[in-house]
DNA sequence: ATCAATAGTAACCTTTGGGTAACCTCGTTA
DNA sequence: TAACGAGGTTACCCAAAGGTTACTATTGAT
């Protein structure tokens, strides 16, 4: 494979500034957007720009491109360029990505049944979240 | 349980600040420390505080101390304190807390494959790290 | 009387990550 | 010729996370 790391990490891993590889793992997938939307690449698919934006309204377009950015960096999310106009850009899960999945689902479902206890003890009805 | 949750992240409940409940799970796990304590704490058992800062000598005591707060409020990690002289204060895992160990196995198994790609598309030497 | 060992707290600083708002590009269409 | 639509970039700001250093409490050993 030809995907590779950011910078950052990469210096991380020359300098030993990891304890452990599962940090490689959480520093890949940290970021207030990135687990949902491999979420959403993942389970339905390669999803435009403006779709994107449209699955999340409160997330800035400046912060969606760098959240994106850092992905692709890293080898989880494919990005292709249609010449069009006006432009089409859309973002897909690597084969690499793919392979992510799984821990993405069990902190769903980690998250989901604590939340339901959370809001329990705290009398808050448990709503069902979009996505 | 009586276990609950930082204020922080109770906030961010009640205000809908989650995209999903997988922003949960990351959140409690999102930390420079955490997941490779939970690791020792749940593999391990119990440690005293002064063993966790002989394994990782970098960090520093307020840091550590930090780490095992929040850990605590979010019911992940149990304090035990023994009445001697001079102190002695106990770590371990909460039922809660075990149940987070899988995420951080698969974690685990995921950054060590990676990394040993990475490594080899660096060009360095692949050295088993020791926690 | 003082020190060593264990754990915790407070004041302060630095780095990072997320966010806002404005600007750019480049053809299409009114 | 002006506006638009998709995506991108830049400059700037704020808050949070991590880190350093120094201070506290306690009591048995020297």
């Amino acid at each position: 494979m030809s995907d590779t790391l950011r910078e950052e990490i990469k210096e991380k891993i020359v300098n030993g500034d990891f304890n452990c590889e599962k940090e490689l793992t959480l520093s890949i997938i940290s970021g207030k957007w990135k687990v949902v939307i491999l979420w959403h690449l993942g389970v339905e698919g390669p999803h435009r720009f403006s779709e994107l934006q449209r699955l999340f309204p409160k997330i800035s377009h400046k912060i969606l491109t760098n959240q994106l950015r850092e992905l692709m960096e890293d080898g989880i999310v494919h990005r292709e360029v249609y010449p069009e106009v006006p432009p089409k850009v859309e973002y897909s899960m690597t084969d690499l990505g793919m392979t992510l999945l799984p821990i993405i689902e069990m902190m769903y479902t980690w998250g989901k049944r604590r939340m339901a206890e959370i809001k329990n003890e705290m009398g808050i009805s448990d709503s069902a979240k979009p996505y």
